[in-house]
RNA sequence: UCCCCGGUAGCUCAGUUGGUUAGAGCAUCUGACUGUUAAUCAGAGGGUCGUUGGUUCGAAUCCAACCCGGGGAGCCA
């Protein structure tokens, strides 16, 4: 329990989780109406805080009848100051009530537009009320669930070594084609707003050992699909010394530590959201790996016919996660389907010593990594044959000079990953504000 | 960029051999009710049927173009 200071005429603040604790005592709760029942002279508010709801029972009589008259009118949303004695009682939604002695009606709401007829497949409704559908209990829980999932992030690399080394929004030159780059004017010269920190990552790790960025990414592509955003966020750890199996460890326990991180602190908020943590407990290391080989021949096994050296679509993955209830590590991939900086297998050339995770229920890809290339003559030869810019790499290519080792990393979608612990369909509700192609408002 | 679906009240939707004044639920407004749980009950207001053009005596309904949105593919995290 806080104190109030602004009005400090008010019994202390209470937040509604946390008033099981003061049954007995008045307290004020500050908050929204979020529905509101009248039975002739005894009134329902049911309030938000934030952190839950709880009903206010109100007796004519209790407040003058003018307001009372005024608080049976009361629209949606209109924020309140209650104050009232807290009360066990089983026929209240929660076990606990408030006794209402007095009410402040802090600002009185218009007509809300969100009614119980809009449902979450009104989407371009909602969406365009983005602002107002966060504080349904849905959208607020999934929030909740991705500010703890982002704290699990930076806790499981700060308390392992790694050092947050956020790489830079503007970027001068695209290192993988500009159609997907979002291009702004720079003070007369073309920049592009960031698809990934990792080439950055990996300077730093150069200097600091082992390190993460953590941020925004844009990628301008026109993909219209449940799991694509135009901005999203990203981390991206980059450990130098780091072999291709010692990628796939650390996403192994990265995967582990969140789900088990965020189920401790948000089983209820996962529950409201009909998403079963107990299957989410089951995801436990070590999880399946298979070479992209193996992937192909069980695509071919399982009656979906698939030719060595395509990258895998959607529905590739579909077949191959439907075959094992963990996250799926596909390693090996051919290389003339990754990126130019990836290093090649010195076992078979033909494919990059490169993983993929991906998740399972359809989540799709959620974590992308590789072991990168360390020598010099690789990279230009690589820089060469996609026709990229050298003079554009040259700070990349100088860590390859200076004293080069083995090293890799990989790169998580916040808002993929969030959506599979959430159970979410459309990756657009694990994020405050979605930008998706035809979405930039609010 | 390609494929599929859609656009009727603030919201969700119904509305066909083309035919009076376009309907329902929720929301809103008015009233009733001393334990409601998505409260209930009675009444009221609320419409450029996405836009433009065409066919027709007559178009929400048929045709064309366009606009907007949704789902999926490709690409990716």
């Amino acid at each position: 329990m806080t104190t109030t200071t602004a009005d400090s005429d008010l019994p202390a603040i209470c937040r509604v989780n946390q008033l099981p604790a003061h049954v007995g005592s008045t307290v004020t709760v500050q908050g929204w109406l979020n529905n509101r029942r009248s039975s002739g002279k005894l009134l329902f508010l049911q309030l938000r805080d934030g952190s839950g709801t709880v009903q206010a029972v109100l007796y004519k009589g209790a407040v003058e009848d003018s307001q009372f008259k005024e608080l049976d009118a009361l629209p949606q949303e209109s924020s309140l100051e209650i104050v009232g004695e807290v009360k066990e009682d089983a026929r209240s939604p929660g076990g606990v009530e408030l006794s209402v002695t007095a009410v402040r009606v802090v600002g009185l709401a218009e007509p809300y537009p969100i009614t119980k007829g809009v449902d979450t497949d009104s989407t371009a409704f909602l969406m365009d009320h983005r602002h107002l559908w966060l504080r349904s209990s849905r959208q607020a829980a999934t929030l909740r669930i991705r500010s703890r999932v982002i704290k699990a992030i930076r806790d499981f690399f700060d308390s392992d070594g790694f050092t947050c080394v956020d790489g830079p929004i503007f970027t001068p030159a695209a290192c993988e084609g500009t159609s997907t780059l979002f291009e702004v004017d720079y003070f007369g010269d073309p920049a592009y707003l960031t698809q990934s920190s990792q080439l950055y990552a990996e300077a730093a790790a150069m200097a600091l050992g082992k390190v993460y960025t953590f941020g925004p990414t844009f990628r301008a592509e026109k993909s219209k699909t449940r799991r694509h955003l135009t901005e999203f966020w990203m981390v991206e750890p980059e450990v130098a010394f780091a072999r291709l199996d010692d990628v796939m460890d650390l996403a192994e326990n990265f995967l582990v530590s969140i789900i088990s991180e965020t189920i401790g602190d948000c089983r209820a908020d996962l529950e409201l959201l009909d998403r079963d943590c107990d299957k989410l407990l089951k995801m436990v290391r070590p999880f399946p790996r298979i070479s992209y080989d193996e992937a192909v021949e069980m695509l071919n096994d399982n009656g979906h016919p698939f030719e060595w050296g395509n990258d895998f679509g959607a529905p590739d993955e579909e077949v191959l996660t439907k075959l094992f209830d963990k996250p799926l590590l596909v390693h090996r991939f051919p290389a003339q389907v990754k990126a130019f900086y990836m290093k090649r297998d010195p076992d078979d050339d033909r494919v990059a010593l490169c993983v993929d995770v991906l998740a399972p229920e359809g989540y799709g890809e959620i974590i992308g990594g590789s072991e990168r290339a360390d020598d010099l003559q690789f990279l230009l030869d690589q820089i060469k044959a996609h026709d990229l810019p050298q003079e554009a790499f040259e700070w990349y290519l100088d860590l390859r000079r200076y004293g080069t080792v083995p090293h890799g990393g990989f790169g998580l979608g916040l808002e993929r990953m969030v959506a599979w612990l959430c159970g979410t369909h459309h990756i657009r509700e694990c994020i405050p504000f979605p930008r998706m192609l035809h979405r930039i408002y609010p």
